[in-house]
DNA sequence: CTGAAAGCGCTTACAG
DNA sequence: CTGAAAGCGCTTACAG
């Protein structure tokens, strides 16, 4: 059993618990025979460090706290989406690397959830998605480091990692003209102020506007983030709108979308041309393939970590909880595929 | 900041710290309006129960494990197959449910994962898929109780949730059959003894030879459970075989199958009928959707909880730490989509 | 260079 | 029905 504790540890070199307690934690520079005597005693015991006790006294758990959006109240997390499921992993595969175990957790709508945060003493927290702004009342926000990932809230003190939305609208929307298409359609979900959708639908705009191209109302769609959604807009709008060309804010879009020109009999790209964002790994599995805007979600999970990190670091080292608030823009590239084509206009 | 302890409220309150505890635990019955006084200083307070402290001193800390595997050591956690991201929603909604918080974690090849159990004083671990033995060694069996979701392992006093693999693997090559099949394919990962491959195959030669139907050895065909994988053994193999119909153990090795031979040329029901196992959700997003054996995923995650939690509740009320080593299995049904279709034999 | 001791915030026999 | 007190396993000034 882990009963083994640090006075077991401490009896069998005959050293106090307290020079037991600095050679685990290298703390004071004790001389390297006593560290050794101690790592000795540790393997033989089968000594394991009761996570419980030290975060009751030095307040740091060596846990960090990853929150993600739950769509549908009552159901299930939103792993429909497996943009999700790739930047946990991610997530989780770092901080392991860091020495840290990762809660993750969705939320309940009713509870707070930062309380978790003061429960389990967290060291930090990452939050992926957007949520409204009092989701972040009651969180200790000087106390305790939070990474923002794809979150459009402009916290002070809060470090975000982001993409930036509005190149990559304009990137996927110029590698549609450059194909010689005009009328290009544009599907995302809610366009909520300063959120990813409205930002890539500026691009868009962007795009169409410096290539003389005019935007037609309809052409712009909005439905919820995921698969059935746009399935469902695409037979009833889409299939009946004058585009060549559409462009989705996001992958699980994208698929749907194909996938009901598919059935419909609509020929992908030969017939309308797709366009998605963030190259998932479903991107590969529809036929044709999803040609995307690439963003990179094991950096993004690696870099929300090492921010994290970089502050727990400091505050041990400097004692500072002060935050930077930092804020990382990762880099989008076009990834080709087979479900753009080149037309003639 | 969190720092309102139970004595806060004890001061509040005028009781004792020991009274408070009582009544935030619901302990001794107490009279309701102590309870009540109890409740009102705490929300007035704010005050937030700190689980390392009540971890230290109870030895329960309403956390639980949930490991899942890692393929390729040195990399992320296994988020390829959609499969393991939909568990572990099902898993974390319902452990918050029961007012537990849930760390998700892969497996350090070089480290034991079960430390984690004593470092974190975890009150239960949920185990997904199929490891080696040696695993398990350094689990402390009987203090903690354990549950395996589709391991083959046959390990007492641990509980398993699981499917009947060998009817699940009967129903699909069963369903090929009914539908004109004869000469059927059979496409699975590694098939160990007693593992779920192994499993699925005995369905299928059971049905195979109840129907009186020869299995070619060529037919059966192994490689990694993944997209690529089965792409690769598609292209280079399936593609010259003389069969009608194939049978993958897996949606995400399936959808490999149709979508290398939706680029080879070769259609999908009409020359090749394909049928998967699991009722992903990537099932509907490939075209043609995939006929598959569906299992109840959801569900799954849910049994593997209710479970554990029925463990820890007896245990806390009656003190017992005998775990039953229970067992559940999941039912089957064949989904119908689009990728088989009928032959005349 | 090392140790005795206080204390983190809880729970739980035990006593009254 | 309630409380004083010990103790869970650590960390960390402080003293020597």
């Amino acid at each position: 059993m882990g009963n083994v504790t640090i006075k077991d540890v401490a009896n069998e070199t005959g050293l106090s618990i307290a020079t037991v307690s600095y050679a685990i934690n290298g703390k004071k520079n004790l001389p390297p025979e006593t560290v050794q005597k101690v790592q000795e005693a540790i393997k033989r015991l089968g000594y394991i460090k009761n996570y419980s006790a030290s975060s009751l006294v030095s307040n740091t758990s060596h846990l960090i706290g990853v929150v993600i959006p739950q769509t549908e109240p009552g159901s299930a997390m939103v792993f429909e989406n497996p943009f999700y499921s790739q930047i946990l992993s991610s997530i989780e595969y770092h901080a392991r690397l860091r020495g840290y175990h990762v809660i993750v957790s969705g939320t309940n709508a009713d509870e707070k959830y930062f309380n978790l945060a003061s429960q389990r003493n967290l060291d930090g927290v990452i939050v992926i998605g957007a949520y409204s702004e009092d989701f972040f009342n009651g969180l200790p926000s000087e106390s305790i480091p939070v990474v923002l990932v794809d979150s459009y809230l402009q916290k002070d003190g809060y470090s975000q990692v982001k993409l930036d939305d509005v190149q990559g609208g304009y990137l996927a929307t110029s590698y549609l003209l450059e194909h010689g298409h005009e009328k290009i359609g544009f599907l995302s979900g809610r366009r909520k102020e300063g959120g990813v959708s409205l930002n890539r639908y500026n691009g868009y705009e962007k795009a169409m506007n410096e290539a003389g191209k005019k935007i037609v109302n309809e052409w712009v769609m909005t439905c919820n983030v995921g698969f059935e959604a746009a399935r469902k807009i695409t037979r009833k709008i889409m299939g009946g709108l004058d585009i060549t060309a559409v462009f989705c804010t996001a992958d699980i879009m994208a698929v749907g979308v194909i996938r009901e020109l598919n059935s419909m009999g609509i020929r992908v790209p030969e017939d309308i041309s797709v366009m998605g964002f963030d190259n998932l790994n479903i991107a590969n599995y529809c036929t044709p393939s999803l040609t995307t805007v690439g963003q990179d979600i094991f950096e993004k999970g690696k870099q929300a970590v090492e921010m994290l990190y970089k502050h727990l670091a400091e505050e041990e080292e400097k004692g500072i909880r002060k935050l930077s608030g930092g804020e990382c823009i990762l880099p989008l590239e076009i990834i080709e595929r087979e479900s753009v084509c080149r037309i003639n206009a």
